[in-house]
Order: C-alpha cells, then sequence, then structure tokens
DNA sequence: CGGTTCTTCTGTACCGATAAAGTAACCCCG
DNA sequence: CGGGGTTACTTTATCGGTACAGAAGAACCG
C-alpha cells in the first residue's frame, strides 16, 4: 500500500465553510481532504468512520492517523444528517415556556428518566422551545427525528408543525393526534381516589386547587374556566364525579402556572375565601405544599383543621411536615415509556412500516400520609 | 406570470429519502417540486421561504400556496443546516448522567433559565448524554453551533470532543479550558460566609457533608477524596480555610451523588458517627433536608442540639421546617449569563472574528433561617 | 433621453457527507 | 484452470438546500 507522507497542518482558526480568518483563508478538512493527503478515494475515508467493516484495518489506521494530524475530528453531522437521513435527536415540546417547565419537579424528573432512557441508544434530548422568535419555529425547523408532546393541548400551533413534518410522535400527558402513540396517567382513578378519601374521612366541605385558563387565581365553579390541558380536565372529572356521588360540591380554585408564586397566592386565596373547606384537594403537591403553608399563616393546623391532599408523590411530599397524603405517580415508569414508544416509532418510520400507535396508560395509587384526617368535629 | 394549474398530490405516507412504502414509491416534495410546480427556478421558491424581501409579494403567495398544497412544510432542517452552516441548536453536556441531574432542582432550574433565554434567539437546547453507546458519541456526532458545559471535570472524554470540534464553548460551575468563557459562582465566599456564621454562632465540633468521589458514602479527611468536580473543591476550601482560621478542624463525609438515596445514606452515616457535630455544613439543600431528617430520626432538635447550613437556596430550603439557613445563589442570572456569553460568542465565531472569552462571577450571599443557633450548652 | 438604480428573478457552484453498485485482485477447490 | 465467493476499494449518483453574482426589465432623474 502507498500513500504520501504526511505533513504540518496549518495551525488557523478554522471557521465555518471556510471562510476568510484574519487575513487567512483556511480550507475545512473535510473527508476529501483526508483522501487527497492519503492517497485512497473519499468513500474509504468515509468507511474508516462509519463503516470499520469494509476496509482493512491497516489502512483504517493509516487514514484515522491522517485525520487526527490534520485535525479532523469526524464526520460533519450535519451533512451526515443530510445523506443518512436522520438526526440523531427527538425533540420534546412544552406548552409552557421552557422555564416554568423545569421549575415543575415532575416534570424535570421526566425529562431526566426520557434523556435516560434514550442515551443508550446515543439519542439527544431537544427542548423545543414552543415560542421561538425572529422567524424561526424550533418545532418546524430543528432537525430531529422524532419528538415527544409533553402536557400540550392538542390545538397548539407548534404541535401543528410536527405532525405537518409527518415525525413519529408520542404524546404524553396530554390529548394525542389520532394515529400517534400516547403515554397517559390513570389520571381519573387517581383523582377518584383522592376524593374518596376524603369522604371515607367524613369531609363534606371540599375545595379543590387546580389549573384554570386564567392568569390570576380566581374561583372556577364553571367547567369551562378550568384549563384545556388534558391532565386538569381528567382529574378534575374524577374529583367532581366521585364528590358528586356523595352529593357533594366542591369549592374550585384555578391557577393558571403550576409554580411560585403563582401556587401561593391560590391557596391563600382559597383559605381567606368564605366558607373555609374541611379539606383541599390539589392539582400537584406543589399546591398542597402551598396550602399547608398558608394554612401555617392562617393559624390552622394541618390535618386537625384542614385536610391537603396532593398528587404526583414528589419527593418534597416526603419532606413535608405534616408528610403529605398524596396519589403517587412513576415518573420513571412514564419516561421509560415515552421513549420506548418513540424509539419503536421511529425505527417503524425508517424501515417504512405504517405506523403502529402504541398507548400506554400508567396506573397511580393514593399514598396515605400525615396530612389528612377527619374534619374538625365542631 | 404563468404558473401550471395546481392538481392533487398523492396521499401516500412519505418515507426518508422517498424510499418505498408499501409497494408505492412516493417521491419527497423539495424545492424543486414546488418550482417545477409553479413554474419558476427553485432558487426562487427558496427565497420565498427564507429571504421573503427577495422577490414580490405576489409570487411568493403564488408559492407557498402551491406549497401548501403539495404539503411541504418548510425546508428541510438538515439540508438547511449544511447549506447555511448553522444549526439553530446549542448542546448542553452534563457529567452526570442526564438522569440523576435532573433530579437536582438547581440544575433543573438552571436548564429552564438557559432555555428560556436562548429561546427569543430561536435556539433550542439539546441535551448531551455524555455517555452515548453503540458508538455513536453526542458530543461529537450531534449537529450544533456552540455548547455549555455544566457541572463538569475539565479531563472529561465528551469535553474533549466538544473541544475538538472547536465549537463555542461556555464553562458553568466548572474549571473551564483556555480560551473560553466561564460562568462561576463565588463559590468560595459562600462557603466561607456558612463557616463564619456557625464560628460566630460558637460552635467549634463542625462536620461538613459534602460530595466526594467514592460510590459509598464514608469519612473524607484527605483533600484526595473530595470530588475533584470544581465546585465541590471550591466550597470545601472556603470551608476548610475559615475554620482553620479559628483553629477548627472539620469531620469530612462525602456521598457520590447530590441526589437520594445517597444523601439520605451520608445524612445517617454523619449523625451515627462518634463525636456528633452540633453543626453541619452542607454541600447542598438537598443534603441539608436529609440531615434534618436523619437528625429528627435520631431525637435531635435543630437547631437546639444540631445547626445546619445548606447552600442554593433551593425552593425547598423555604418550605423546610425549621426553615434552612443557606448560602443563596441565582440561578436565573446564572442561566442568563451563561445563555448570553454562549450567543455573543457564537455571534463572533460566525463572523469569523477571534473569541473572546468572558469570565462571569455570579454574587452568592447567606441567607439566615431558623435551621442554626448557638450550640447546645452542655 | 441616456444613465443609474431598483426590483425580481435565474444560473452556477457549492455545503460535506452516504448508499449502492461496480471492479480488480485473491483464494479455495474440484 | 475456470467458476463462485471474498475482501478491499472506487465510481457514480444523490441528499435538499443556500450564497452570490448576474440579467432583464421597470422606475427614477436631471
Amino acid at each position: 500500500m502507498t500513500f504520501t507522507p504526511l505533513g504540518p497542518v496549518p495551525a488557523t482558526y478554522p471557521v465555518p465553510h471556510g471562510a476568510e480568518q484574519g487575513g487567512v483563508v483556511v480550507s475545512r478538512v473535510t473527508l476529501q481532504t483526508i483522501a487527497d493527503r492519503v492517497g485512497v478515494s473519499r468513500m474509504t475515508v468515509s468507511n474508516a468512520f462509519s463503516r470499520p467493516d469494509q476496509l482493512s484495518a491497516e489502512m483504517r489506521r493509516t487514514i484515522l492517523a491522517a485525520a487526527a494530524d490534520l485535525g479532523y475530528v469526524g464526520p460533519d453531522p450535519s451533512a451526515r444528517a443530510l445523506a443518512r437521513g436522520t438526526t440523531g435527536a427527538v425533540g420534546v415540546l412544552l406548552t409552557e415556556s421552557v422555564g416554568t417547565a423545569f421549575l415543575d419537579p415532575m416534570a424535570a424528573a421526566f425529562f431526566g428518566a426520557v434523556a435516560e432512557e434514550l442515551a443508550p441508544t446515543g439519542m439527544a434530548v431537544v427542548l423545543l422551545p414552543s415560542t421561538g422568535s425572529e422567524g424561526t419555529i424550533p418545532a418546524r425547523d430543528i432537525p430531529m427525528d422524532g419528538a415527544l408532546v409533553y402536557g400540550c393541548a392538542g390545538d397548539y400551533p407548534a404541535v401543528d408543525w410536527l405532525v405537518k413534518r409527518k415525525l413519529p410522535l408520542v404524546f404524553v400527558d396530554g390529548d394525542p393526534v389520532e394515529g400517534a402513540s400516547s403515554v397517559l396517567l390513570d389520571e381519573r382513578h387517581g383523582s377518584r381516589l383522592g376524593a374518596q378519601h376524603l369522604l371515607d374521612l367524613g369531609h363534606r366541605r371540599i375545595a379543590i386547587l387546580t389549573m384554570s385558563k386564567d392568569a390570576t387565581p380566581r374561583w372556577a365553579p364553571d367547567a369551562a374556566s378550568i384549563s384545556s390541558n388534558f391532565v386538569a380536565r381528567e382529574r378534575q372529572a374524577g374529583w367532581v364525579e366521585t364528590l358528586a356521588g356523595a352529593g357533594v360540591t366542591p369549592i374550585v380554585m384555578g391557577v393558571h402556572d403550576n409554580v411560585e408564586p403563582d401556587v401561593s397566592e391560590g391557596a391563600r386565596a382559597l383559605l381567606a375565601g368564605p366558607d373555609r373547606p374541611t379539606a383541599v384537594l390539589c392539582f400537584s403537591d406543589l399546591m398542597a405544599a402551598a396550602v399547608v403553608h398558608a394554612a401555617e399563616n392562617a393559624g390552622l393546623r394541618v390535618p386537625e383543621d384542614l385536610s391537603v391532599v396532593g398528587f404526583d408523590d414528589s419527593p418534597l411530599s416526603r419532606r413535608l411536615r405534616p408528610a403529605l397524603t398524596t396519589v403517587h405517580q412513576d415518573f420513571d415508569a412514564k419516561g421509560k415509556a415515552a421513549a420506548a414508544a418513540l424509539t419503536s416509532s421511529i425505527s417503524r418510520f425508517r424501515a417504512g412500516v405504517a405506523p403502529a400507535p402504541e398507548q400506554h396508560r400508567i396506573p397511580v395509587d393514593l399514598v396515605v400520609r400525615d396530612s389528612t384526617a377527619p374534619p374538625p368535629s365542631t
């Protein structure tokens, strides 16, 4: 085998497309550069990096050495993405601004589980800001092989782009689009358990603290003002159904975002209102924590004067004093299921096989701790 | 203006590269397809999408209509990335497995802040699993315009790939490589404040609960076993320095990951050990919470029997009973600074200007709440 | 009315790779 | 010694765009 001797390399700062840099034009190192240097075809160099079984070990060593010498890192990811038709990344779309989504510990934990589960496949997760500006729309413009839609109402514009791109999609905690896979919690069952628990303890004056469409906390007696969010709707249905079965009509308070300070304000408003409840069913542990806090400030004891039920069983709920009675969800299982559904959907797509939507439903259960008790005996 | 009439479109499921699908070959819709249909050059169609000012409004409408009719969503992101040399995504590299990183509320909040800050520029954030398998290494293979390196030791292999790629980089909470920007907390000052606070209260038997290299909690009297992590090193230095100034030698306990259940085990071990301290300086609020919990279980009152100082001032610290004395850090400012440094670095790079590393140092301060008091008077 | 400047489109030349088919040399074997 | 099967490369044909330098005609201007 013959190849030209390896010379030194200009050590100038390379810029995209070999543009000018400090007066010196640096041509970027590509497969061809290496091919020329070693005296083989470009394809052989490509194979040295991407398909080692296609060439002799010796030639591969030679090529890799030349590449290292030239400061070549590996095939350009963008070019490879175009040529191969895959990018090695999947998107995650969030309804809320990405910032607030990460303030929700359950959401964060979910992403972690997804990313973790995806890591062995070598896929990275892209967070898609729903609201790109400057004319760029991430859901439309970012290269990706598929996407997870987390907690989004189906009518969301960004969801539309993803659908139009015909990307493999998995909907998590939200209404799925027809023909796509979904991973949902058994929300309604969970909220039924919570409501039944309070009824069993003897409570009759029960409040609900949940998500609403409005920007500021407000009384939300009507279904219309409940958040159009799938999760909020399902939980609401479970609570109202169960309470109605016992002839109880709940007081409903809605807040806009499941983050501080919204939840605290909502909790305060709820307890300050007329006809104070003896128990509160909360949309999340975060809200439950806020209610406990507000109760403390109002001189109420939990659970003696006020029972509080959370939702999620986040790490927070165990740390809190009193430890929170809450509905447990397995975010790890949720993340795993979502990641698995997505990868299977992507491989079907690549193989040119028709999509086969999967519907996963993650079970939940009630964890009774110290924040609930029978109502005061007044 | 003339153009051919618009006909119907085959409604078959398109696959990458116009591959075969159920026996029918569907050629993918590209700029050329639209150009042919409308009777203009491909370039004009490209301009209709990417540079509206380059053609008449009327022509643009016509083209967009034809595109919509053909089910064309927009220029293919991968192809565009190759041609333009930019991808619209920036990476975030984490030392830990991505999963555990998201269990740390401060880390999650930081990403949120970054993503939020980046959203207006239309950039998406890619989470890079440090350990891709199957021969793919995300740090090397994912298309991106720059990256944030979060809390990574400088000798990390994935960091190496990023450096070799000559991507614009910003190092956050970790040793920066030469020539790159960095965003760091004033860690040492923070830990000094915490230590001084305990000394001022009169404590002399003080323990440190921090990160170590070992997989299981253990006594870590020597500097060598402290985590090689920049943050751990800096905080340790601040604590030890300050305590040494008062002639106090701390008891040091190290845990491997800043997540449950590691921290709980470490806390338990610390309090169960000989010569129990009257105060503990913790690496994080999470650890502080674990110490408070462990103290409770051991029948100790906080702060009467044991003072606890956290680090981070996470939302948790305010909720906890007793509310935590801790070192406040502004993760929002950190995220904003990191995002800003990265975008500026990227635009320099694009312009072909030499990099101008920025060094940001985010201030911290001590927040005294209810978890610290003078030592028991025994 | 000739010259300059817009506006609006077109042509050419990449961007940096991969897939699939083709070719030449070699090896084994009856 | 000719045919089938490997191995090790090379050739050819894309992948789907964008940048930039024209070109042709309309508009402006003193």
